[in-house]
DNA sequence: GTGGTCTAGACCACG
DNA sequence: GTGGTCTAGACCACC
């Protein structure tokens, strides 16, 4: 799979790692048990400090999405996902509050907002490259 | 129309206070030509720094909601806002994919998840209070 | 509360830093709503890395026991806590089951182990100090 | 008697084969005399490193568990073990006083801590296969 | 070789 | 002043 940092971006570099990571799971294209690069590779190819990757590994390996194999390194994991939690319907619904009001403050309507939804729900179904 | 500032929360406070503003604005419960506290006021009332305060109101006359009347003081703005350009889209998409991301990775479907949008846009085009 | 930090031990001190902190929080010797110092000024009143007394923070952030606020700075939380999950009593007979095995074989028997268990407890239920 | 490796462990490889060693001896599934796979043997069997399975016997004998017969090759001895030192028991201490305290930070009581530890020993005391 | 820990120095946003 | 992020260089244990 290919990531891609945007350095510029105001979301930090290991957030903007971790995102693309758990959206490779969620699409296919990264398999249950399949192995991910060793932090300093990784690191190294992405042109970023070791730390940094470390740090999206490290969360992600928190929330359980990938976990470290003694022999094969870092794999992702077929187990248990956090699921939907009461905790994140609430942080959801946080986070979505202020797009939705800029949205409607320029006019867009809950349609037009559901069809940008349905876009991307879309594009997560699709297996295949972008 | 009342405003609560979230102290634990991540999100900056001058964030907050000027997603609310908007968010007032969107609903209707401010409306244009209407005065809103002075930046002193405000920010004694809700007991945070002066520069904090001024920060929003900053912000919010950058973007074009309120404007400063020489006599009036702070009003809301009546002319037409941005709109939904092409910039806009692609920043909502942008803004959008990592939460529709997660939401899926946890089990989340479309449907669910488009739930949670209705929910946000049904509390926004009705006027009363929450 | 007093803090003292084993540098020689093999237990990292981010880990060391954590512990103590939640046993002070366990023991009642940190209220909910007490402030803590400042990640500068514990690292330099400990003599460690700000990075490393940082983690800890960051860690007792995820688990819920502290929290940021945006004036008092970190604060000991007060809500829920973790709670016994299956997923805990797994790791905990983990943990437990070396610990027993080694004092078995050394002549150790149930109820001497569950003496020191005991001893532990006590003292967890004092609130006054060492 | 049957060993299992958990790759995904924390816990160093070497580390669970010397307590699966242990444990082995501490139930009677292991009896003094009783011969032990070879190094090579074992590692083989287990598909870790020779290093790995070497370093496990080697602790093994420094702490007085098993030796090595000229003939026989690994053996499990028939010696008194070290018993119950101050020194042990303190070291007991300081390893099950974290876990205390996060258990009972999670809201468990002593008595539900005990329940764990005597479900350990049961296990211990019970010299038939899990 | 790997990941984990610690230290150090720098910049930024927030209040 | 605070916490958050990024970079850098070093050491260690494990395999």
């Amino acid at each position: 799979m290919l990531i891609k940092i945007d350095f510029n971006s105001e979301t930090p570099i290991y957030e903007q790692l971790r995102m693309q990571i758990i959206e490779g799971i969620a699409r296919g294209l990264l398999k249950a048990g399949e192995g991910l690069p060793s932090v300093r590779q990784l690191a190294g190819d992405l042109g970023i400090n070791l730390h940094t990757a470390n740090k999206a590994y490290t969360q992600l390996k928190a929330d359980g999405f990938i976990h470290v194999h003694r022999q094969k390194g870092v794999v992702v994991k077929q187990e248990v996902r956090p699921g939907v939690t009461d905790e994140f319907l609430a942080f959801l619904e946080k986070q979505l509050r202020p797009l939705a009001v800029e949205a409607y403050c320029r006019g867009m309507r809950d349609k037009e907002f559901r069809a940008v939804v349905n876009n991307i729900f879309r594009l997560l179904q699709n297996p295949k490259e972008e």
